[in-house]
DNA sequence: TACTCAATGTAACTTTTGTTACTGCTAATC
DNA sequence: GATTAGCAGTAACAAAAGTTACATTGAGTA
């Protein structure tokens, strides 16, 4: 696991911290699809995601469903941080997106390590910065943008993350994470094929210019 | 100033960190209305809220605005914290919600305190902790309710804040925070008072039971 | 091959939200 | 008291999104 870390957090953390994590972490796969963390959870570790992709979710009283955003390589989870720290119950619910590596570090260190090393309060602030970011342009998209809009940032997004520009997403899934309906979906991707900027399979999505 | 930081933030803070808070810190009134931040500032100090309530608000391209959350007492602005450690621009404008008394600490001291005061660093991830909530509770409700359910939230909070059952907001402004029109909240807020939940006035609204 | 089932396409309709336009009301000012 | 400007009420309409219902397609399987 120690040629792990350096490839991924070498410059980023101190060796003496990378020594550390490097006792006290786990190496952990997971497989596409896979759930990471369910609304309620009680999260006693934090990942540092070494390579991958993992999708993080809201949901409401009802179970419906939206995207709040990716976590990729180099992140690490906000949410989890918080509950942590507050030893409260997940808010989300964190799904592999793509096949993903992640370092587990145990949440005892977490505080340990704040107080000792500048690196590591560096890296948590940054990732609270970017994750707050994050959320503002969620915000800004389902307050701001219409559905068609939404829809090819959603898109745009997925092929970004998954460095794929064929989305391998059903109509209903994508209407899950957008929280609308499968018709809507549909209708507005239709629209967008009839432009050119997309063709539509069975299963999937082949973005041609968005 | 001493005094009203022993009173406000004594438990939390270790006495000599109120020391230093002393030392550093000017404390600054604002009138209900002023505005503290402007998107695109850059921010020089960290504020922290001894009374009142600050309301921070998010603005698409086209100048829509909506209203992501108040501050109040205790709390300190996250985006601030962020702003700071990245020197990165303000993504949200703040305003004073009432009349407001803040402590205006410098930002070198931050980073400073972080790896001094376990107390600090408590303070600080208990804000982050809160503010990331608060976003989850606004994206809650834009993806997830309807603008009569926004509305009712949207009062039920005001009056929270504000510690008062007469909000003394017009239609319009109103409009405003929630991104939508007026004529859509002057036909909600004449439901809700058909309802007999609310009373109607010329530029305020008597919350009667929600 | 025929069957089955999930995925997609599409029409018709409803609901919600947003827009335009016009009205009357109230408070402040001249 | 007359004028004016901002505020609120409401009707009529338009657009966006959500719903229901059903047809079609295609991939896998009996």
């Amino acid at each position: 696991m120690l040629n792990v870390l350096k490839e991924n957090f070498s410059p980023l953390f101190e060796d003496a911290l990378i020594e550390e994590i490097n006792e006290v972490g786990t190496l952990k796969e997971v497989k596409e699809g896979e759930k990471l963390i369910e609304i309620g959870d009680y999260v006693r570790s934090m990942p540092l995601l070494v390579s991958g992709a993992i999708k993080i979710l809201r949901e409401d009283d009802d179970g419906d469903e939206l995207l709040l955003y990716f976590l990729e390589r180099g992140d690490t989870c906000a949410m989890t941080l918080t509950c942590c720290l507050g030893q409260t119950k997940s808010e989300i619910r964190a799904i592999a997106e793509l096949d993903t590596v992640l370092i587990m570090v145990p949440i005892q260190k977490m505080e340990e390590w704040t107080g000792k090393y500048k690196s590591w309060r560096n890296f948590v602030f940054q990732s609270y910065h970017a994750r707050l970011k994050e959320m503002l342009e969620t915000i800004d998209s389902i307050a701001f943008l219409k559905m068609d809009e939404r829809l090819v940032k959603y898109l745009q997004n997925k092929k970004k993350v998954t460095k794929d520009s064929m989305i391998n997403s059903t109509h209903q899934e994508i209407a899950y994470e957008l929280h609308t309906s499968r018709v809507v979906v549909s209708r507005l991707l239709k629209k967008l094929e009839s432009l050119g900027k997309i063709e539509l399979y069975r299963n999937s999505i082949k973005i041609i210019s968005l």
